[in-house]
DNA sequence: AAATGGTTAACTGATAACAATTAACCAATT
DNA sequence: AATTGGTTAATTGTTATCAGTTAACCATTT
């Protein structure tokens, strides 16, 4: 019977390739810091360290400009890219922009069923306050959140561009969080909540100025009080 | 002296790469339609037309593959993208989020110089009105006007992603222009000079709302009273 | 006739070798 | 001392070749 196979048979046709991977692993030695910001990745080193060719390893340093994670210029090389003040601006302002149509397409095509699975999420956030997290997990389902909320869109563009963003989005929560640690409570649930809230009543300018009002907080988190935009992210925030 | 070199000598350091030439043709071919929507790209055929090898191609497919232009997946190879009509309200939407957020950096960053430029540009339009204009003139004023108004944001994120949606754009306004010829002056250039005037004004709220009306009335100009959203926009508009 | 299974040709994914460009270094010059 | 010019090592851009995957085709079976 078709049934007794294991879905994870069918849904996995190991369809990725191998710039995928390499991408994969190199995006999560950037996140960590095992590349630092500004180091430079030479083609056939990474290529050695990988156990593969260089053909593979350009694939996925390509993937990775578009993700913003790292800059490339003809002959001169590909180095890890370096977050200023500016760019959280920047990204920010990009976010914001993004989900907010985004949002105006969920409250129009979501499924009951669908925004109750936002709510779930909002639920394990609200779990995870109680014990113990990491600024790791606190990130994730964050970002969890905002994902679904651009997924149930069925904007395939605004996913696209959201998705790209999302890399550089989590390399700078993840660099101020880590230095800063946040309660949970003050960046993400209440927020949260009441965004699903106006959602679930289908009332736009009211989940507009809540999604409004969460991104201009977590942003104010970020970069409150400085003023030298040049400085790099790291020392910066 | 070093004003005695012409100007294209120092601004040309021939940096471009030969993926880059070769995306530039390709982009041109399928803007002009001599390759059609659906159609099969073979890297093979296409790097031997180019007089070159199958690298440089498959870099200038992954150039495209970002602008819209192309379809790749692993092992079955590239297509020529086809625009539906919800194709279409996503490229507008997304257009639309994107030079809203510019337009507000470019009113509060724009030199009064910048924007004197901006109606030079305006100014441009108006006169190749009173002569005989292609549509591919035309079209190209618009975007030329619109690209002006995101570079001056000094946006980076948001100018690299006006610059992806660009080629879609053009492809789509193209196609419908092409078959329904517009006269310039209900889509350009009354249209712009209201948001000219409101950005030398530095009147944020009234540019916002001049440039939402002036895309709002192009994207009906274009999708006007075609309700099957799923039929290519080839033959649905 | 429709569905299944095996075979093959076409094409992409990956590797390896070669050519072109850059940047660092050092000597010579102003 | 700063600038220019040539030289070289390091690294990317490009080409050419091999390996793996897909899809079309045809024979076979139900």
């Amino acid at each position: 019977m078709l049934s007794d196979i294991h879905q994870d048979t069918l849904a996995a046709p190991l369809n990725r390739t191998l710039s995928d991977h390499i991408a994969e692993r190199l995006r999560q030695a950037i996140l960590t810091k095992q590349l630092a910001p500004g180091q430079r990745i030479v083609e056939r080193d990474l290529a050695e360290a990988m156990q593969t060719s260089r053909g593979p390893v350009r694939d996925a340093l390509k993937i990775l400009e578009n993700e913003g994670l790292v800059i490339h210029s003809a002959h001169r090389g590909t180095i890890v890219a370096q977050l200023t003040i500016d760019d959280v601006e920047e990204i920010y302002s990009v976010r914001e922009a993004l989900e907010l149509l985004a949002l105006r397409y969920t409250i129009k095509r979501a499924t009951d069923d669908q925004i109750r699975e936002l709510g779930r999420i909002v639920d394990r956030m609200a779990e995870i306050v109680q014990r113990e997290y990491t600024q790791n997990e606190a990130t994730d389902l964050d970002l969890e959140f905002h994902r679904a909320l651009v997924q149930m869109s069925g904007h395939k563009r605004v996913q696209a561009l959201w998705e790209e963003l999302s890399s550089q989005t989590r390399l700078l929560l993840l660099t101020h969080r880590l230095k800063h640690p946040m309660d949970l409570k003050d960046i993400g649930v209440d927020y949260h909540r009441r965004v699903v809230e106006a959602v679930s009543d289908r009332d736009t300018e009211r989940a507009l100025e809540e999604l409004h009002k969460h991104l201009r907080a977590s942003f104010d988190g970020i970069v409150g009080g400085v003023t030298d935009t040049q400085t790099p992210a790291d020392e910066g925030i």
